[in-house]
DNA sequence: CTCATTTGAGAGCGATCGTTCAACTACTGG
DNA sequence: CCAGTAGTTGAACGATCGCTCTCAAATGAG
């Protein structure tokens, strides 16, 4: 009924999500986003309705895109521990695969819009409360094939899983040597395979 | 033999840090800082340059205040693993002490400055590796008292502290429930400790 | 007291921020 | 083919950004 659309909805706010991911929030002005979206200012406001709703959609995006359907290939039979390694390692390669190392959304988010943002801080916390479940749905697997110990507080160490990550994915924006964090990442699950219950 | 200043330069460095800590680089602004200050733009450019260079002071005096001198108190004898969790505990007070929780300025600074800006990657870089450091003699302390087995790969087992540190450093901001991370540094340190050669 | 020197105070600089709007263009239902 | 709707465009809005300049106030040295 009426003129369409040069441009696809998803293509531009992964290309925000981009943006956003690798120069932060505050950094990215309007203008950033128009030139490497390809998208004027005026179209820009009426379809996404201004700069925090853009980010909210982009981080939403990052969660469905990143986030939904890990927990998933833990539960996929055999061993689940190097399942959660892999997880991790993949999570590193994400983190640096650009010249740059940007890290990680979510963690780069709550440095820098937390507190003091409420509506960011609710996708934030919905993020990570995804990846902790995951990461509990596959120490629960892991427990009862034996590859932890069922004396293991679960919660306690799918908590620890995720701080783990976020914490890896701060570290590495400031010195990105994959090895110390893929050996941390080992001691860490080494660490949790050998507490005996 | 001119007119005396009216502020103390450390205490102004101090009030930036508190400023820079809760709100981040980008959102807080000179009218922000001199109003807080009690300096006004003119002395303040004069005194420290401008405002990257001022939150260059502020990074270097977090480490000062906070991280220099946290490595000794592992050391001073005694069994060391629960010095650790009184550091890691510790932490999470100062991140949650305000009304609004606040982190740590180094994850918030890293989260929201890198990549992309040099000199305050060095500064970040600096604070990282003192941490890890003072979590590495700690960790040595406690392998020789037999804390924690020998067989432990302590550098990586130190890297695993910091990034549990800043991981946790990014949860609080989201969801500042003491109870989660104080059990997920438990779980860690349990971990270690169940690690035998 | 005078002078040199540094401080504090107020106003305001250009640039860029997020945002909006009117005019123009392209498409579809009738 | 026409009317109407939605998309695109370029320009520009007020506000705020980091920052600077000018000038009066306050000190110690001579």
């Amino acid at each position: 009924m009426a003129r369409p659309r040069t441009f696809d909805e998803q293509d531009v706010i992964d290309r925000a999500m981009q943006l956003f991911w690798t120069r932060g929030y505050e950094t990215t002005s309007i203008t950033d986003l128009t030139e490497a979206l390809g998208v004027h200012p005026g179209t820009l406001y009426r379809v996404f309705g201004d700069k925090h709703a853009l980010f909210l959609r982009a981080l939403a995006h990052y969660n469905e895109r990143l986030v939904d359907g890990f927990a998933p290939t833990l539960l996929e039979g055999g061993p689940v521990l190097p399942r959660i390694r892999a997880v991790l390692i993949g999570w590193i390669d994400l983190a640096v695969q650009q010249d740059q190392p940007r890290g990680c959304l979510i963690a780069n988010t709550a440095g820098e819009c937390l507190p003091g943002d409420e509506e960011v801080a609710r996708s934030v916390r919905g993020v990570l409360s995804a990846v902790e479940d995951g990461f509990l749905q596959g120490l629960r697997a892991a427990a009862r094939q034996g590859e932890i110990s069922s004396e293991l507080d679960l919660p306690a160490a799918a908590a620890m899983l995720t701080m783990l990550l976020e914490g890896l994915q701060v570290i590495v924006k400031a010195d990105s040597d994959p090895r110390r964090l893929v050996s941390a990442v080992d001691t860490a699950l080494l660490s949790l395979a050998s507490v005996r219950g």
